[in-house]
DNA sequence: CCCATATATTCCTTTACAGGTATATACTGA
DNA sequence: TCAGTATATACCTGTAAAGGAATATATGGG
């Protein structure tokens, strides 16, 4: 399953979410879910697929933690994206500067009195 | 749908990452990519329903173009992970310091020979 | 070795969705 | 008004995935 699909799903966003207060047991989310156990199990095993968390072996718990690479590759997917939104933030400023009651005179930029 | 789940589909992605490049027509995206006119129709209605994608009519034709409001809503979900992986910079940086061969007395940072 | 605990896996059912074909709707120009 | 173009919708089918119950596997304690 691909990151995107992996991240779809709100159990598995919510899991992520509780693994940012740090490491977890199996158990310990299930507690906090409204699921059952092996639905827990599941969508951790699509997390680990998706390298979006790791495990530890611990006797017999199973201790899963956060890793961040596969959302700093989803935070280089959204470049281009805030490229997008930074250039019509400009756009926006041009047009205030243009429409404004301020003479244009002289400076460019950042003139805040 | 959620917004996860509208980006989880490839071709959507696709759409948006054409729909980059400026406002497009139905037609235009269809010959684009290898999918038939419904389908392209079809995912254009989810990313509308998503409000992904805005909708202009000009006689028959429907000019398509990117909305990046829920991109920055994503943007912003990222936010308490991007925490995350500054924090490990941080450790692994104290890591460095604390291992590094140079004599810890007055520097601390930026000392390199 | 036996039982309890922790987790994973299998199996089954239901649901959602993607894709295509066919068809409807709306606009345009002659 | 009619043909043609642009887009949307309806309908059908195949597939994937989520959820639970039951079961398997592995570990720890006595």
């Amino acid at each position: 399953m691909t990151l995107f699909a992996s991240l779809a799903e709100p159990s598995r966003r919510e899991i992520l979410n509780i693994l940012i207060e740090g490491e977890t047991t199996v158990n310990t989310l299930v507690d906090r879910m409204p699921l059952s156990q092996p639905s827990v199990s599941k969508h951790l095993k699509v997390l680990r697929e998706a390298n979006l968390v790791t495990q530890r072996i611990d006797g017999q718990r199973r201790w899963y933690a956060l890793n961040n690479q596969p959302l700093q590759e989803l935070d280089q997917w959204l470049a281009p994206f805030r490229q997008q939104w930074s250039r019509r933030l400009d756009a926006l400023g041009q047009h205030l500067d243009q429409t404004s009651m301020t003479k244009p005179s002289q400076g460019q930029k950042g003139e805040t009195p």
